[in-house]
DNA sequence: GAATAAATATGATATACATCATATTTAAGA
DNA sequence: TCTTAAATATGATGTATATCATATTTATTC
């Protein structure tokens, strides 16, 4: 359904969302163990997401990655837009030059209506609101 | 969402489903260019959809690809696990070993519920079912 | 049964995605 | 300001997916 990359995105996003703020930073090497995902792999990610400010950093002896309480305030599907963009998710499930109810072809109507419901639902969903799941114990992080 | 193969794998058969019966058969140079797809590489998703009983063929001269009644009954969800397995559906969103309700990942209870009804979906429907909606112009094939 | 026309089997090449490795930049602290 | 520890930039390698090409098998027709 995701790419990998975007697996390991979402991971590493709610891994910081749980351990990280802007006095507590995580170097890379840290963070990578424990969400189960090859360090050089992630670390290129992570700068992705860096550099669309999806999640924050500082360099140097006492940096790390971190989210902000900005950060924290973004939907899901901003990550997954992030790293692979969004026509992925919303192009026609036969390859269209794009999905329209006008001429739609054979699997809209059925499965549509699940995949619209299915993005609406992450872009209102914010990373913070699934770090509160796993505070709570609704799910679980060691993925 | 799909891969390629598992596209281009749906359009063919629904093609097949709207000009094709067991007293005509169409040839894969025939089919490649209205679903817009290269011949040699239908040709080859085509071989393992024959091998696999979903479509059926004859060879030699007068020969070709075609559903006969019984083609026509299976799910649409039996193609996409012929091209590209059943695990690519129905894993965890974020990489679990397995998907399960004991102990949920962060997407899960977000996500797996429109999956799973889009999974269901799929496998109630026949190829047939979807035939008739090109048939009645509730959607349309040139793909 | 020989010639022909089709699918099938097999393998080669190309492209995209995943993974690994390393040199460069930046910030902290002595 | 020098050393050091971190992210960042860049690129190399591996692996899976997509695409192309060709030889083989099978059925029809004469
Ligand atoms: S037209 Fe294909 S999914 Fe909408
Ligand atoms: S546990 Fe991850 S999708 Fe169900």
């Amino acid at each position: 359904m995701f790419s990998k990359s975007v697996k390991y995105a979402l991971k590493a996003v709610l891994f910081l969302a749980v351990n990280s703020n802007d006095k507590k930073k995580v170097m890379v090497k840290d963070l990578a163990k424990p969400i189960n995902v090859p360090q050089a792999y992630i670390a290129k990610v992570l700068q992705e997401l860096s550099k669309q400010k999806i999640i924050s950093s500082t360099r140097g002896p006492k940096g790390g990655v971190f989210l902000d309480e900005k950060n924290r305030e973004q939907s899901l599907v901003s990550i997954i837009y992030a790293i692979e963009g969004e026509k992925k998710m919303t192009h026609c499930l036969l390859n269209l030059k794009k999905c329209n109810l006008a001429k739609p072809c054979p699997l809209h109507h059925l499965a549509n209506p699940s995949r619209e419901e299915l993005i609406k639902t992450l872009k209102n969903k914010t990373i913070n609101d699934l770090a509160m799941d796993i505070k709570s114990g609704r799910s679980f992080l060691p993925i």
